[in-house]
RNA sequence: GGCGCCAUAGCCAAGUGGUAAGGUAGAGGACUGCAAAUCCUUCAUUCCCCAGUUCAAAUCUGGGUGGCGCCUCCA
């Protein structure tokens, strides 16, 4: 069966055949490098870092290139607030990202391209469009002719006549038309610029995506991401800028994902109610906002609150409680007819047919939960488990683990001291429920509960995990 | 003004023709010194409203109501 993807191209679920064979191309649109990433920028990163995990997973060799957006007027301006130059500020930024990444954990990219490395490349690309007629210049700076491209406005569903029915023009403007849009700008005095064949300046915002992209994927590939306020105009004028360089090509599908919302509203810098990721990994682990972006299908709204991470946060420790129960059960286990065989491959096909479905997280996720169900019943049954259960229930968890990217807990080195400082306190409150001295125990059991460790008494003896 | 999306339990959320997944919260029970975790049972005769198509609709069609988004930097 084939993986089913929306593409937003045709406003349909198309199957998904790569160009090659067993190999895919991937272009997302990556941050403009002036603050920290906000919420709203974490969800394309969650999602596609997703999507491609899945593709990685069902055995497809993947380029995945994500761009930084580390020239333009907001990081200028930023730097003269910071009092740093435009290229200070995008490094800070840029290492924060990578931090912030980290944290929800998404893979690097295979390739992390800045449109101040590729200036070279940008300028010929524009020079393409030039000269195959779709661009003109005026006074240093290079806009893109739209009247030149008739398929303009076909990704994101509108005429050019519609939208000038009802748009605001902009005014005392050098353009032709008032959807023209720049692929290089003039420079203003004491801001960075580049050599060009037109005077100093700078690219546009669209120009990089469509340079890049093609540089490290080629003149078409397959799958291009990003929010879906990306649609119009930034997408609509990759392409035209990309088709107009190369003479067709480009991206074959078109994935958008859907917006965090804020009471409804949709969460966005101009609004101002955006939340930096950063705040909300104080009080939430990059797992549970992780889980959080994939409990609800990427291209449908999710409204944010602390209670909805909350829930996540309690869904998430279902799962790590199943998976805790399984690695605690290994102690007991025993070579035994498998029994969990049929129901591992239930779960995982019904995993994978979820995925399969435009990746539907949401649907994948219930499969888990499923399978953590059937799991902890097994084992609450059976005091002596199969060793091969115990085996593949763990590699089920591991696959989970691998394409959604928060299913089991990161390894955490905990530091020596505190480790048997630890067992010592669980020893003497073992000794103290030898007899029968609940006051101390309870103490002991509030007392690590306040510092963020949690006591299970259990047959086996004390188990302890972090809240 | 143009284009588009959404409406499912207290909350979150799958499900696009065959008789409502999953999570969370709640109720009862088992286990426990008490908890926690886990297990068992329970929790939408019904999917915003109205009409239609169909043997059959949350799912399709038409109309209505409500909410949101893009058209301008935005993921």
């Amino acid at each position: 069966m084939a993986i089913r993807v929306y593409n937003t191209t045709h406003n349909q679920k198309e199957d998904f055949i790569p160009l090659v064979e067993g190999r895919v191309g991937m272009y997302c649109c990556g941050p403009t490098t002036y603050n920290y990433i906000h919420l709203g920028n974490a969800r394309p990163l969650v999602v596609f870092d997703t999507i491609r995990r899945y593709l990685l997973w069902r055995g497809f060799e993947v380029t995945y290139v994500q761009n930084f957006t580390d020239i333009d007027d907001k990081i200028i301006k930023r730097g003269v607030q910071e009092n740093l130059s435009a290229a200070q500020i995008a490094a800070k930024y840029i290492a924060a990202y990578f931090e912030d990444a980290q944290a929800l954990r998404v893979l690097p990219a295979d390739v992390h391209p800045k449109v101040t490395e590729h200036i070279e490349d940008i300028v010929v690309m524009i020079q393409e469009i030039i000269d195959n007629g779709h661009a003109y210049v005026v006074d240093g700076d290079v806009y893109f002719d739209v009247t030149s491209f008739p398929q303009y406005g076909k990704l994101s569903g509108r005429a050019l006549e519609d939208m000038q029915a009802g748009a605001r023009v902009e005014v005392g403007d050098v353009k032709r038309n008032p959807w023209d849009f720049a692929l290089w700008k003039a420079a203003k005095p004491n801001e960075p610029a580049w050599e060009s064949p037109w005077g100093m300046g700078r690219p546009g915002w669209h120009i990089e995506c469509s340079a890049m992209s093609c540089k490290y994927l080629g003149k078409e590939f397959d799958i291009h991401g990003g929010g879906a306020d990306l649609i119009f105009p930034h997408h609509e004028n990759e392409i035209a800028q990309s088709q107009a360089a190369n003479s067709g090509g480009f991206a074959r599908y078109w994935l958008h994902n859907g917006f965090i919302t804020v009471n409804d509203e949709k969460m966005s810098k101009s609004l101002g109610n955006f939340f930096l990721l950063r705040d909300i990994l104080e009080k939430f682990s990059g797992d549970i906002v992780r889980f959080y972006l994939l409990s609800t299908h990427y291209r449908s709204p999710i409204d944010f609150s602390d209670d909805k991470l909350l829930m996540a946060q309690k869904s998430l420790e279902r799962i790590r409680n199943s998976y805790y129960l399984l690695q605690e059960s290994e102690k007991r286990a025993v070579e035994a007819p498998a029994a969990l065989t049929e129901t591992i491959a239930i779960a995982k096909a019904a995993f994978v047919e979820a995925m399969d479905d435009d990746f539907n997280t949401a649907l994948a996720v219930a499969a888990v939960f499923d399978f953590c169900h059937e799991l902890n019943a097994y084992l609450q049954d059976n005091v002596q488990p199969s060793t091969t259960d115990i085996k593949d229930a763990k590699q089920l968890f591991a696959d989970f683990d691998s394409v959604l990217g928060m299913i089991l807990p990161q390894e955490q080195s905990n530091s020596g001291l505190a480790e048997d400082l630890l067992q010592l306190i669980l020893e003497i409150r073992t000794m103290a429920r030898g007899k029968k001295d609940w006051a101390t125990s309870d103490f002991i059991r509030d007392g690590l509960k306040n510092v963020g460790i949690v006591l299970e008494d259990t047959p086996q003896g004390v188990r302890w995990k972090k809240a």
